[in-house]
DNA sequence: TTCCATTGAATGGGTGATCCATTTAATAAC
DNA sequence: GTTATTAAATGGATCACCCATTCAATGGAA
């Protein structure tokens, strides 16, 4: 206990890291060799640098999920910054899903696998900013979703079918036990394997951003006064119909009515349809 | 100088702000009143109830674009935590686009219009982590711009074919010239045009984040064979007066032919068509 | 031997004091 | 009136700590 309390270097006479000034310029210097106009600027800050080095290894190929990185107290000296300012950077990128930073011995910053849900959060804040409005979300979503029919019709494969078989019949098990939240929960995830059945992860992410969203809309409504879309499921069963025939049209015209009819739904009692209250709070189930 | 390396409060009986525990404590209790179930098992860390709060501030319209938060020093002592650790969440939002912040007196974290080429980081960040595939990205690219053509017949107004009209001249410019890489740049901006003319910034946010990546892959295969896509301008003219006509179907298959041929061209030199070549530089005019 | 409790080191989480660089408004000098 | 100068506020960055968690190594009890 005795060495714990005790200075673990009596005053390291500060030699071990070059001055800040300096050590700031060096990093910026060295991102971009020669650089031929006369300065950026915008003066870098060692955050983005350390960021911008990282994601470089990443797309160089050199760090792969899985990976680790340095401890912080390491790489902190490895770079030459502050632990705080390191730290900085890593919560960005930790935010950015490309980082999982773990406690404890043999723990550290792990680079994670992708996570799409990211594209959730981008939607979130350009609706919270007012950059987009719930119309053109709602637009957006119904046309990409006509696309995600087609490329369903198209791609899905037995076990996607299979999947949304299943999902229906969780949904009808809901409304008979009169779960309507947990029918939204089953509409989310209804959208959400019809668009993996398309069999592209970047059409499923996009289409995965716009329905989340949209979904809160739906969850704070059902919540708020308790109605809920009628023959929901039998609509399902349909339209999962027409898409095993891979009848693109049928499909398309199905899913398109009942969008407009959920739509109308929603827009029954606008003052209800507060972005606010369905952006504000994380649902249950939701947690990121 | 001497005060420099003496220690800088002889060591203060630590009462001016409360056990850490404790405000970590106080900070989640009231995040959400009255937990029904037992407990979360992931303890919160104070930089994500942070994140969270200003989002939520901004959710509920309290913080709008424009608005500036308390100074970094106040703010950490309202919410009753340390500077640095109020810094690291105010970089993950500032990472996100949701602040600046601004240095200098006057200066502080102020809340910014959405910044829409978030979404590309998303897809960058993704394909660098192989979660998405360059083929999916560009398939999903070919589906999403024959959405995009089918809205641009639609709702392309006067303003935008003329700006089009304005791009294709500087795309003749840049040939003439021999500009290849400046032609690049021209594309990438059609693109981004003919997105902004659906009407939809949904939509436009959509198309520019798979544009963006695609056009890495352009311009690195332009740079390095110095091949370039001929009667470029020529082919653009003939699409824009397909849309100016509204005649869905010729400018559709106008585009999809001219992308299968782009398409044909980077696929001529399979070994050149390095993920990481594309993605690891920022490239010139293109700084964030 | 086997199993479980203890210990200790490594690591991320967090704090507070301090200094630097930049920006801007107020002030002084011309 | 115009232009330097100064001073204050603010973000940028650092340092030196301390705490809580995790997990492997250790050691004693069954």
């Amino acid at each position: 206990m005795s060495t714990k309390s005790s200075p673990r270097a009596p005053q390291r006479p500060r030699t071990a890291s070059p001055n800040r000034r300096e050590r700031a310029t060096d990093l910026r210097a060295a991102g971009s060799a020669a650089t031929p106009t006369f300065k950026p600027i915008h003066t870098r800050r060692t955050f983005e640098e350390i960021c911008e080095r990282i994601r470089e290894q990443l797309a160089l190929g050199v760090l792969k999920p899985g990976d680790k990185l340095p401890a912080e107290r390491e790489l902190a000296q490895q770079l030459g910054v502050s632990r705080n300012v390191l730290r900085e950077a890593l919560r960005s990128l930790e935010m950015a899903g490309v980082l999982r930073l773990q406690k404890g011995v043999k723990g550290g910053a792990f680079i994670q696998q992708g996570d799409t849900r990211r594209m959730n959060e981008v939607m979130r804040d350009m609706l919270s900013l007012g950059t987009i409005s719930v119309r053109e979300l709602s637009e957006a979503r119904v046309h990409v979703l006509d696309l995600v029919v087609q490329l369903a019709c198209a791609n899905a494969r037995r076990t996607d079918l299979d999947a949304l078989e299943a999902n229906i019949e969780r949904t009808e098990l809901a409304t008979k036990e009169g779960r309507l939240l947990d029918r939204v929960e089953c509409s989310r995830e209804f959208y959400k394997l019809l668009a993996a059945s398309t069999g592209n992860k970047v059409i499923a992410m996009i289409v995965d951003s716009v329905t989340e969203i949209h979904m809160r809309f739906v969850y704070a409504k059902v919540a708020s006064s308790g109605v809920a879309m009628a023959r929901l499921a039998e609509k399902r069963r349909q339209f999962l119909a027409a898409l095993s025939e891979r009848d693109v049209a049928l499909a398309s015209r199905l899913l398109r009515s009942h969008l407009e009819s959920v739509q109308r739904m929603l827009e029954q009692d606008p003052g209800a349809m507060s972005l606010h209250v369905a952006l504000a709070d994380v649902q249950p189930g939701l947690r990121r």
